[in-house]
DNA sequence: GTCTGCGAGGTTTTT
DNA sequence: CCTCGCAGAC
């Protein structure tokens, strides 16, 4: 099991002996051409700490890469004393195979480029015993987590309708992204869970070490405690990574950064990428102070800008720009770009949720066949990229009805379902019997007759004594004491573990191991025997499972793999439109970028506003910005006045973000399309976008009835509530407390308060709503 | 121990 | 509205 750490460390120390004279500066560095001279400062910048500062659209990993290749080339480190950190498993692919293409192969391997946790996982893999744990510790993924949290909620007799095991299990999470022991969590934050919050923390610290177990936090924890603890150890890795890099280092949290700190603290050859404008991850831990505070913590610091946009045209640059420029702690870039003008971003407002995915499915169409002066853009060139996951399914159903290829990023992950977790529990235990949490979960899937009675029996048996669950479960069908359903279900069971346990021990083929396992234990009978349309979908699932399996050693490199790997199969290259969250396009470009459902409240997110405020808000903006600067060429913004939340209407206001685009980089569009001209007169002394938006008169236009014509299957909104609409606009000055108004989703009310266009209306069904003052019509205009 | 009906709640997500 | 999780009936 230890072997190959073994070889590892030495390999390890014979690195850290001198290296040859191999004639560093002698070379040319082919790789260096075609640098900008803030890319080449980036790069050859390489003792001490440097921050660089890449703003979207930079050449950041290709300055990251070229580093890598830089210190390489010049003898500076051997590939295995390079640490190079990223935090997701697709970015360290993506670094790994750019250094590859760059130094032609000739290196083998960089061991220690991966993600915080992959290279924790490694280090703790090698230390265990120092922390209480076995180096052959299984990592928990949030289910187990969250299960084995529910029994500690459980023991203590806490409410669980009142206290979910869920919210505890995130508060602990964010104690660890703080780094916070226990015994360190601030009183003031402990007052959840009957003032128990850090007692059950404590527990559920035991409980897990008695599994022998992690969870993602203890990764980088354990790891931080081994090396504050433990000099030596310390010292070791200091010396072997010489020169260590970070990616994204914007959302890197406490923990991480504590993690670094001592890794560089000797030599300081630590180089930090990031923009603090693109920081998006702060609710989950992450802590844009990091990189504002770096040039602190690090004196010395050489801060190196890239400021010189390669992706997008002047006008996308511009508009986010102005956009982010809005939000007030900022280290502050100003982006520039040789590409000239292009495209202004395009601003468009509709009457609802549906229309403007409607529309969107239009222009991609439209954009396919290459317009408005613009060459076409296939599918694949094309993103929409949501703030939620719920507005996907508009997009869905209307790609759907179209026959527009797409594909949906970040959806439910493969190892997240239900069956492939069921799977991978019985792998587990059939790889390491003790693994209790496994054993529960699968004990009674499929239905066996072990209910809570038994598997409490089972529990029982285990900590008197103090044997793992499946050795329990033995005792107990060799000693009686059960039912005899549960006693012949459960002694199948346990000698189905037997045997398994016996071949993975023997070697034998894994492939067949697992379809045995499967098939013995009548987990694939289960689905087969299953009505419902989806099971079908999870028996393919399953050997997807098994093939996916052939790529690996055995099961065990298999589950280690699959812990710490939980994406998706992305089928790339095929020719589809991407839709997907603003988080999960990070990183990425698209010729044309569609930025649906710019209302207050959905995008900036009334959840993120309630929860942290002006920083909220902030970290909001951020999303916007990183929306914008995802698209080379377009970039087309829309919002919509009304959208159905759960299933009920809603009028929204569009985003104070829409109102923050610059206008010289802005065009308004006339829904849908065509030449419908704007007659509305803009109102004097106002002139915001989104006034401009909602002025323009859409729905008199001929387009607009011709595209009514054209429609046809599925009535769109009515021509009667939008020629309504316009006449509104027109009025909308009018409107003063005590108005007697009718809107077309509400119905009747009476006017409450007025700012500027936007009413505060008192309905007589749905209650108090905000409403744009031209949704509304005074009460006897409407035409009955 | 398993099945059915009722009520609550319903951002973002990687490891 | 639709899904999930829990409590009560078989």
């Amino acid at each position: 099991m230890t072997s190959w750490i073994d070889d590892e460390a030495e390999a390890l120390e014979a690195a850290v002996a001198p290296l040859s004279a191999r004639a560093a500066a002698a070379r040319p560095a082919p790789y260096l051409d075609g640098l900008n001279p803030d890319q080449r400062a980036a790069v050859e910048t390489l003792d001490g700490p440097v921050l660089i500062l890449a703003g979207a659209g930079t050449g950041k990993t290709r300055a990251l890469t070229t580093r890598i290749a830089h210190l390489l080339h010049t003898g500076r480190a051997r590939p295995n004393q390079i640490l190079a950190v990223t935090f997701t498993n697709k970015a360290a692919r993506d670094m790994r195979s750019r250094v590859g293409s760059l130094v032609g192969g000739v290196v083998e391997g960089m061991p220690w480029l991966g993600t915080f946790h992959a290279l924790s996982v490694r280090i703790l893999r090698r230390h265990a015993e120092l922390v209480g744990l076995k180096s052959n510790f299984t990592i928990l993924d949030t289910d187990d987590q969250v299960r084995l949290i529910r029994q500690i909620v459980q023991a203590h007799r806490i409410d669980e309708k009142r206290w979910p095991p869920r919210l505890l299990a995130g508060l602990i999470d964010g104690w660890k992204n703080r780094a916070l022991t226990p015994a360190r969590v601030p009183a003031s934050e402990s007052s959840a869970y009957d003032h128990r919050g850090a007692e059950l923390y404590a527990e559920y610290q035991d409980r897990l070490r008695t599994l022998n177990a992690c969870d993602f936090g203890d990764l980088l924890l354990h790891v931080l405690r081994i090396l504050q603890g433990h000099p030596d150890v310390l010292a070791q890795y200091q010396r072997w990574f010489r020169y260590i890099l970070v990616d994204e280092y914007q959302d890197t949290n406490v923990a991480q950064y504590l993690w670094l700190r001592l890794l560089a603290a000797s030599h300081r050859n630590i180089c930090v990428v990031g923009d603090d404008d693109q920081s998006i991850y702060g609710w989950r831990g992450a802590e844009v102070g990091n990189i504002l505070r770096f040039e602190k913590d690090f004196p010395g610091t050489a801060v190196v800008r890239l400021e010189r946009n390669y992706r997008s045209t002047a006008h996308i640059l511009a508009a986010a720009s102005a956009l982010i420029a809005a939000n007030e702690h900022r280290l502050g870039k100003t982006l520039w770009t040789e590409t000239p003008g292009g495209e202004k971003v395009r601003l468009i407002g509709h009457w609802d949720g549906e229309e403007e995915a409607r529309w969107i499915g239009e222009e991609i169409e439209a954009l396919g066949r290459g317009t408005r002066g613009l060459d076409p853009v296939r599918p694949d060139g094309i993103a929409i990229l949501v703030r939620a996951s719920h507005q996907m399914r508009a997009f869905e159903d209307r790609f759907l009805t179209i026959g527009l290829p797409y594909r949906v990023i970040g959806g439910p992950r493969f190892y997240e379902r239900q069956e492939i977790r069921d799977a991978m529990a019985y792998f587990r235990v059939a790889v390491s019997p003790d693994d209790g949490l496994a054993f529960e979960r699968i004990v009674n899937v499929p239905k066996r007759g072990i209910g809570d009675k038994a598997l409490q029996e089972i529990n029982r048996t285990a900590r008197a004594s103090g044997v793992s669950l499946l050795d329990a479960a033995g005792l107990l069908v060799a000693n009686g004491g059960l039912p005899p359903r549960a006693h012949a279900a459960l002694g199948q069971l346990v000698d189905g573990f037997d045997r398994w346990h016996a071949a993975v021990r023997d070697g034998h083929d894994h492939l067949e191991l697992a379809e045995a396992i499967l098939e013995e234990s009548g987990y694939t009978d289960m689905w087969r025997a299953e009505k419902s349309p989806d099971a079908q979908g999870r028996l393919d699932n399953l050997k997807e499972l098994v093939k996916a399996l052939g790529e690996f050693e055995n099961l065990q490199g298999f589950l280690e793999h699959v812990s710490l790997v939980m994406e998706n199969e992305t089928d790339e290259g095929a020719e589809k439109v991407s839709v997907m969250t603003l988080h999960a396009a990070k990183g990425l470009e698209f010729p044309a970028v569609f930025l649906p459902g710019w209302e207050d409240g959905l995008f900036p997110s009334q959840r993120s506003m309630d929860a942290s405020g002006i920083k909220g808000l902030e970290e909001e903006r951020r999303l916007a910005y990183v929306g914008i600067t995802r698209a080379e060429r377009l970039c087309t913004v829309s919002f919509a006045a009304n959208r159905r939340v759960y299933n009920q209407w809603q009028s929204q206001l569009p985003s104070r973000f829409v109102d923050e685009l610059p206008a010289a980089h802005v065009e308004v569009l006339t829904p849908p399309g065509l030449y419908g001209g704007g007659f509305v007169a803009a109102a004097p002394g106002r002139s915001t976008l989104a006034d401009t938006v909602a002025k323009a008169d859409v729905y008199n236009s001929p387009g607009w009835k011709r595209m009514q014509a054209r429609a046809g299957e599925r009535p769109v909104s009515p021509p009667r509530e939008a020629r309504e609409m316009v006449i509104d606009a027109t009025a909308s000055a009018a409107f003063e407390a005590g108005t007697r108004v009718f809107h077309q989703k509400f119905g009747y009310g009476t006017v409450a308060d007025v700012e500027g266009d936007k009413l505060a209306i008192d309905f007589e069904k749905a209650g108090r709503k905000n409403v744009v003052a031209r949704f509304v019509t005074a009460a006897d205009a409407v035409p009955f």
